[in-house]
DNA sequence: ATTATTCCTATCGATTCAGTAGACAATCCA
DNA sequence: TGGATTGTCTACTGAATCGATAGGAATAAT
């Protein structure tokens, strides 16, 4: 229900490298691009290495850049590599919840609402949100002033 | 992205007050019934019936209700209780981010992805839960097997 | 060498989370 | 009237998470 600090920066730093196209960017440029405490990018970029999504390089040219095109890195991608597994209760995955009694179809909620998240986030690529052209079920939801409030 | 053991609990606790159907259940009752720390689930209650979700009565013969009818009372409305205004950035609101650069789409995507958020959870009334019967649009989303792993 | 950069571990303070303790107030019943 | 039952309220605690920083080691280019 809640996106961390670290997803948040996360995304806006791979972004803008999609926007680089290809040309590595350092740690200190991404950080003043998208106003990120730099030491704290830092340590999200290096997570973002591990997890495949960015490469990176030492020394003087060096810097980072994506690991794949970007057309091909959904927004969960990522976020699957910063904070785990999207949707659960309580740190525990929907479909491992015992629910009793009166509760029981609150499972089914659960399941419901990831899938509903899963349809945006497995959808929406990298590329999308750089060239600012998303996929035209997201713009429908957008489209809704009510969804503004 | 995570759902708290509060907000669990709660909806817990007024789905069983749904299928008591209208008779007061004390907190001890419930907290038997769906396997809640006593004291924690107290608190929970407290805040239940201050944001106006139940109401109680004190002594013998006492303990919570609903306070409007289980149809009445969506699921949105117990969380936003419990843990304040549904999907926000590091605590921010959707529309009040202001992104810079090649990331400025990334707000339509929270935007969309509360929208999705809500238009479950708006939808679905304790009710619903309590008798095991969720809406149409909930069920398709759940009948893919996919949407379980 | 020097400089620019990533890599890595450790740490910190604040906040949130999950849960508990215990006194107090109302209600009902005998 | 008195006792049992139940909710009300404030305060607290220990652990985990969050957001962020420090500082040095490794690597690459000139």
């Amino acid at each position: 229900m809640r996106l961390s600090a670290r997803v948040d920066y996360a995304l806006r730093a791979v972004v803008e490298l999609a926007a680089s196209e290809g040309r590595p960017l350092t740690s200190d440029k991404l950080a003043r691009a998208q106003q990120i405490p730099p030491k704290f990018l830092e340590s999200i970029l290096l997570q973002l290495r591990r997890g495949g999504v960015v490469n990176s390089q030492r020394g003087p040219e060096g810097g980072y850049w994506l690991a794949r095109p970007a057309e091909q890195i959904t927004l969960a991608d990522v976020i699957r590599v910063i904070d785990g597994p999207l949707a659960n209760v309580r740190g525990e995955r929907p479909e491992r919840l015992g629910y009793q009694g009166a509760a029981r179809a609150l499972q089914q909620v659960w399941v419901a609402l990831r899938a509903s998240e899963r349809a945006i986030l497995d959808q929406v690529t990298v590329a999308d949100v750089a060239s600012g052209e998303l996929p035209d079920p997201i713009r429908a939801l957008v489209a809704d002033p009510a969804a503004w409030f």
